[in-house]
DNA sequence: ACACGGATATTCT
DNA sequence: GAATATCCGTGTA
């Protein structure tokens, strides 16, 4: 059994960093309608206590935010708009810092994720809430579960480099205090799956891959 | 009970 | 592009 708090991969950084080394891996799921995942394209990190836009700003711990305080790898899922949100507890055990998984380039498993979404092409995952409706999840019932042991994967051996890193604000905390501003979202840059993204700066040849 | 949010889809100028 | 309707779980009262 690994010991959660020295993994290699989670730990090893800060939480900033490690959202931007995300970009390029594969992640999946194993699905009761079969396997489907697709590359990480854009991620926004949370940096905990500090953060005024955090879920755990100052501290902040309820039943619902409880797997941000989980080793790092811990799965958190939580609810906003009546949608479900992926995000992955990022540090050690009792540092509430966690990075939200805004959307990927989808690669397995496309067929079973156009059924789930009812629609294709880059409506299938270009967004957080999207993504899940895309993988089936409507509940949080994998949360405190670590990525690897659980039905959900990031495979962090598995990645595509991406030719240039774009950096803005979060979305969706523009009045959440001083660090509303804060550059700490990260994407693939010209990836046609980014959120948001215009037509115009999609990179046709390679979706920002190198 | 109730207000609201780390979102999305639709409907307009 | 921007405005708006709707989503429903969660925190606070």
């Amino acid at each position: 059994m690994v010991d959660l708090d020295q993994d290699p991969f989670y730990s090893n950084g800060t939480t900033d960093e490690i959202s931007k080394k995300l970009l390029g891996m594969l992640l999946t799921y194993d699905s009761p309608k079969g396997l489907v995942g697709g590359r990480i394209v854009e991620t926004e990190a949370y940096m905990g206590q500090k953060d005024s836009a955090a879920h755990a700003f100052k501290g902040r711990r309820t039943a619902s935010n409880e797997p941000l305080y989980g080793p790092p790898g811990t799965v958190y899922i939580y609810s906003i708009h009546g949608r479900y949100l992926l995000d992955v507890a990022a540090q050690a055990k009792d540092v509430p810092q966690g990075i939200l998984i805004r959307a990927i380039e989808p690669t397995i498993g496309l067929a079973v994720m156009e059924q789930n979404r009812t629609r294709h092409g880059v409506e299938l995952t270009n967004g957080p809430g999207k993504l899940m409706e895309a993988f089936g999840i409507a509940d949080k019932d994998m949360n405190m579960e670590i990525f690897g042991d659980s039905k959900l994967n990031i495979h962090q051996d598995d990645k595509k480099i991406p030719i240039q890193i774009e950096e803005s604000n979060r979305i969706g905390v523009a009045n959440q205090g001083t660090w509303a501003t804060k550059p700490l979202r990260y994407f693939v840059k010209g990836n046609p799956y980014v959120s948001g993204i215009k037509k115009r700066d999609y990179d046709q040849k390679s979706h920002g891959w190198r």
